[in-house]
DNA sequence: GCCTTTCCTTGACTTTGGTCAAGCGACCGG
DNA sequence: CCGGTCGCTTGACCAAAGTCAAGGAAAGGC
């Protein structure tokens, strides 16, 4: 299940965002007690209301970040990539955990327990101001979605969500949507039914979606959708069958 | 305009949640460098976009939080009343503001410069922890405001809007909106109008509204219907004119 | 191989919430 | 006191998105 951090482990993790800026030696003392664990398509790392005992970092996989309503149903916060690191303020705050952390599909995560990494900051501020700055992340990530969520219609946040998947300047690009469509519909906030039908409004400006491979004709006029006002773009957008 | 602090100033700024579990001086000296500054309505404070020089601590009114959107409008992220603190990871993370602190009252607001406090957590990192500890809280308030736009109905979002006013845990109970009904809407992603016609639904379960005093007959049922699934609620509620 | 399940799409319909326009009352400045 | 602006409400209308139902295609188990 849980086991020390092979050296392909320690490749992902020394070049993960949170640990940005942080002397080698000082991210070795960090890491030191970490285990990584494999886990199974919807097995769970993390569960909402818990205590916070760590943070973890995604050393490979895709993992949904979400919450149970109070209704029963699940919300999701988040989708993370080899890479990203999250609960870290809550790790420290002493706290509980907010959301619930699945396995997408087969994947790897680093644990680092609270309790040692509290204890290395109080060696080493640095730490601090390194999980601070990721957290500053985390948190423009979500003032953006309350923004998406507020501002934009469902097609423009489909439209932002495919432009995002790809680092082309302008013109005709192809990329390939990284999960589900439900749960890209979770993401965006919208049902599959939904999404679906964002998908077919936007094969009218040359967007085609086949499968999970997505061609774009002019990633500029995507962008240009999802910064638009919410009603500017409404005579543009028919749905084509 | 910008003044030293006042006995008053210090009484809240000492009360402040950011700066729980810290010992008084350690509060005296973070704070040695702040400066307070009075805000007519209007006024702004913190600016999206501009480099991130300090942190801040509303000592007195209400400041909106916004974000400009693409398009030219305006989303309301959070409103900040009397010991409150916001932007602390901002400060940290040395990037730009994400946001804009605009005054929706007389406010006065406490202003404590980034460069100082990066230096007090190399003194002392307990510093840190309380400043993570306060950006963890503001996290898990940004997670709800994810989940409920994405979980609730409007209606929903406005019955939890007026149960989290009140302390009371059971029955009848009188309450005070805090800040005009076009914040409002806005806080809860709705225009004016549908803040309207959700009052006006809500007036059938006992919740009466004349200005900004609100009474509730049942508490428990607002909270009720708020934690219902969104379709669940849908035959109780008729709008009653 | 086949059967089941899951994902995805589409259609028909309903509900929700935004838009536009009108109107009222409170507050403010002259 | 008057006329303005602004906040708020209501009505009529429309667009956006959820619901329910059906069906096809792909993946996975036996």
């Amino acid at each position: 299940m849980s086991s020390k951090l092979t050296a392909g482990d320690l490749q992902v993790i020394n070049r993960v965002a949170v640990f940005r800026g942080l002397k080698p030696e000082t991210v070795q003392h960090v890491i030191a007690p970490a285990t990584a664990t494999m886990l199974r398509p919807h097995e769970l790392i993390m569960r909402q209301e818990e205590p916070a005992t760590a943070f973890f970092i995604v050393i490979d996989g895709w993992l949904k970040i979400s919450r149970n309503t109070q209704s029963g149903g699940e919300t999701v916060i988040d989708m993370m990539k080899k890479g990203d690191s999250f609960a870290e303020a809550a790790a420290f705050s002493g706290g509980r955990y907010i959301a619930t952390a699945e396995a997408v599909n087969i994947a790897r995560v680093a644990r680092i327990p609270a309790d040692h990494l509290i204890r290395c900051i109080r060696e080493s501020p640095d730490i601090a101001l390194a999980m601070i700055a990721s957290t500053s992340q985390r948190m423009h990530y979500l003032v953006q979605q309350v923004e998406q969520l507020k501002a934009q219609s469902g097609v423009q946040r489909v439209a932002e969500f495919l432009a995002s998947l790809s680092a082309a300047e302008q013109g005709r690009c192809a990329l390939a949507l990284p999960y589900d469509k439900i749960l890209i519909a979770g993401r965006l906030g919208l049902t599959p039914e939904s999404l679906s039908r964002a998908f077919a409004k936007l094969r009218g400006v040359g967007v085609t979606i086949n499968a999970s491979k997505v061609d774009v004709d002019d990633i500029v006029e995507l962008r240009r959708i999802a910064a638009d006002d919410r009603n500017a773009v409404r005579g543009t957008l028919r749905p084509v069958r």
